[in-house]
DNA sequence: CATACATATGAACATTTGTTCATATGTATG
DNA sequence: CATACATATGAACAAATGTTCATATGTATG
């Protein structure tokens, strides 16, 4: 553990270790796509919008009053979560309703919410 | 609860679901740390490096040579992880190793995870 | 204590992102 | 089919963010 090379000069790090690392570092683009996933809920807005889901489906105007935000700043993050799969919606007449995608938002914002809450 | 905005006519149905809803919901402050959090798991620079810690304690220079950035863009980076209390560091004579500071950063990345694998 | 090395930091810059404004699309109803 | 309503969209703008470059800080060693 405690036999290092001395140099750390980017070209002689400690090689083993970083090739051992690289080996086991999922592909590139699911890395990538990962961040994107994380970075749509790294907003305070569509936060709170996932949160009122939570508790029921909602039209746009609803959220837009919930959140004291126009209807056109809700209807562009409402297309962001839909995008990533996070939110759906149905046509009731002439409202749209949207609600959680599935249980995976729920859980990733809880254990979020368990990291910040400490 | 004054004048809302323009386009929307508010005025209109959902009202008692409005009030519900504003009620479950957190803290202001509460979700806009949240938001905070997700942010710092929403870059991919900073997604490898939290990988990375997965396998193994790191220096500064093993994270570069990994990624294949500069020393000063991972010093950056591990700044923002370490203010987010994600990671931790301890100095070993003049390197400086990074691990994970504890066990919610991989859950939460598995939780994220699970979903972008689907 | 002078030197080399490992890491940190500040400023500058380009890119990305969220909101607003204006307007378009789509849908029910008289 | 004309109208009103609910939602979507595109362009523009300001604010935030990630990397680079230059340099500073801190630490061990000869």
């Amino acid at each position: 553990m405690s036999d290092h090379i001395e140099v750390c000069s980017f070209i002689h790090a400690h090689e083993e270790v970083v090739e051992m690392v690289r080996e086991r570092m999922p592909e590139e683009e699911l890395l990538y796509d990962l961040a994107e996933l994380f970075k749509v809920f790294g907003d305070s807005t569509r936060i709170k919008i996932l949160y009122a889901l939570f508790e029921s489906e909602l039209c746009v105007c609803d959220i837009a009053q919930l959140l004291n935000m126009t209807q056109s700043a809700i209807s562009h993050q409402l297309r962001v979560l839909k995008q990533s799969h996070l939110v759906k919606y149905r046509r009731d007449g002439k409202i749209i309703l949207y609600s959680l995608a599935d249980d995976h938002v729920r859980r990733i914002i809880n254990q979020g919410m368990e990291h910040v809450e400490e």
